[in-house]
DNA sequence: GGATCCATGTAGCGACGCTACATCGTGACG
DNA sequence: CGTCACGATGTAGCGTCGCTACATGGATCC
């Protein structure tokens, strides 16, 4: 029963096949299918089945898979005892965010971990659709993602989930807008607005739909952008107005954000880990830093 | 982090020396010491350091070691939990045990198990120090112990301890003993006794001791031998009385056996078990099967 | 101080797991 | 309904890793 064939199951579970596992496990797939064949055999037990032209875990596969992160956990907590005897935690950790969290958060982390020797930080922005954040912990030690404010949150099968900070939706106008002015509004002052929303599927597409539901009409939306820039400068060309993170975007100054009352509008940042990634002394640091800095932004 | 590099450094601990733990993996010396130095390159904190001639592990090695049986308990819970899938449990468990325990329990456990399709004991009897029986987890699944019944017990280091029954230590007297026809006797009709011992560091060795500062007088002891079936013998032959266990030689026509009262003798017999091992679940139905045994005797 | 025991290097060999390639089955598309 | 594309799985070949056997270096016991 080897601990790599057993973390190749898992990464089948929840890549979702053997072809995508084989990628972030950065080996071909018949090797791949070769360990599942093999640890099969070891177990007795079909542990993969054939659906279409894909597999899927069986029962036993996810109940081994399962296992599976409670044996690299105690892998790393293992490395981890060790490591507590030679002086202070050092290595490389994968920060992969989103693009605006990214922008938000990871250059003051970077500048933080920079005065800590030993710690080298790989960094990545990896946007993707709501469902594709925990499936990059595979390939991430960090993954930074961001969900609606009132969302169910993750999927957390043996997911470590730290939430960092909430951040509070605006309302995105350009500068010269009749609402431009206001210090804050409300949602019967959006009905009629063209809007500018994110593709469905994505965080915080359905904010927007929650906030229309409040003005008692459904807003109008003309374009669907997911890079936040490409949205200021639509808003500031006047092209709609749209929703735009407070902290991330507040000081910009193409657009005016103004704070919505009556209504909850935000998201909430997280970060995404392995339960045994977390097990590592250097990653459990980096995410002190990063928890740090978001405590700090989230006061302000 | 090769799990079979962690359990090569824990054999070395447990069993004291490069030479003992090859002989437990059944493997050579160099095999073991190649393993632990891979083990410590990776670690880079050293894991072992020389004592004499042998060696000893580090604090590092003694907590790599520890956090080993955590990745062993999770690496047999892995396999169990597809076990759950592939009907009842099935293999080979071995299980050993001091004589006179071999020879109270085995048999019966033989039978019990004997009925329960897929299941292989092997078994074997192993006497031997009081504080070498839990060295004996690493080559065996189940090892049944005995210990003095006030006793501190085992130096559980990551070592499972299943407590079986207490068995009562009477006073063994030839048939024609003027003792031997009384109900019970008490300490101070000890007096004056020769007295047939089991060797010191075995277990039950500190009983009689006790027993004498009951009587007022430290007993007499000629001999010092340890099976049972010897001092049965030399004691049927007149050659003094000595303690046996009451379940084990009661039924015996050579000896008398007298229970003792104002003093309380007797001995515990434990199931000792790696906890790793216990994971499998043909051993915890072994050790069921035992458990029920040994109660059925308990309250005989 | 010689004999012995224990741990540790070195050479060689076997086994295991990977890559590359071929094959088979399945779903998508014209 | 045939063709194409994709995904999984066998097979041959090769590199690597870990073991055994043997030799070496200390440390202890008599």
């Amino acid at each position: 029963m080897d601990p790599r064939g057993l973390e190749t199951l898992r990464a089948v579970g929840t890549q979702g096949g053997v072809t995508a596992a084989a990628a972030v496990l950065h080996v071909t797939p018949s090797a791949v299918s070769q360990q599942v064949a093999l640890l099969q055999r070891e177990v007795g037990v079909p542990l993969t089945e054939r659906v279409g032209r894909g597999v899927r875990l069986t029962s036993a596969g996810e109940a081994l898979a399962a296992a599976a992160v409670d044996v690299a956990v105690a892998l790393e907590r293992a490395r981890a005892a060790c490591d507590e005897f030679v002086a202070r935690p050092q290595g490389v950790v994968r920060v992969s965010a989103f693009q605006s969290g990214a922008q938000l958060l990871l250059p003051a982390l970077l500048t933080r971990v920079a005065s800590i020797d030993g710690i080298t930080l790989e960094c990545t922005d990896e946007d993707v659709a709501q469902d594709d954040f925990v499936a990059l912990t595979d390939r991430m030690d960090v993954v930074v993602a961001h969900r609606p404010d009132d969302g169910a949150g993750w999927a957390a099968q043996g997911v470590l989930v730290v939430p960092l900070l909430r951040e509070p939706l605006d309302l995105a106008v350009p500068l010269d807008h009749p609402l431009a002015d206001r210090a804050e509004v409300r949602p019967e002052d959006l009905r009629g607005l063209s809007w500018i929303a994110v593709r469905e599927g994505f965080p915080v597409a359905g904010v927007l739909g929650a906030v229309g539901a409040q003005s008692g009409a459904a807003p109008r939306i003309l374009h669907r952008v997911n890079d936040f820039h490409v949205v200021e400068a639509l808003v500031a060309a006047g092209h709609g107005v749209s929703l735009l993170p407070r902290y991330t975007f507040g000081g910009g100054a193409h657009v005016r954000l103004v704070p919505l009352a009556g209504v909850r509008a935000g998201r909430r940042i997280d970060a995404l880990l392995r339960r045994d990634r977390a097990e590592r002394l250097v990653v459990r640091r980096v995410l002190d830093e990063l928890r740090a800095l978001a405590a700090e932004i989230d006061v302000a």
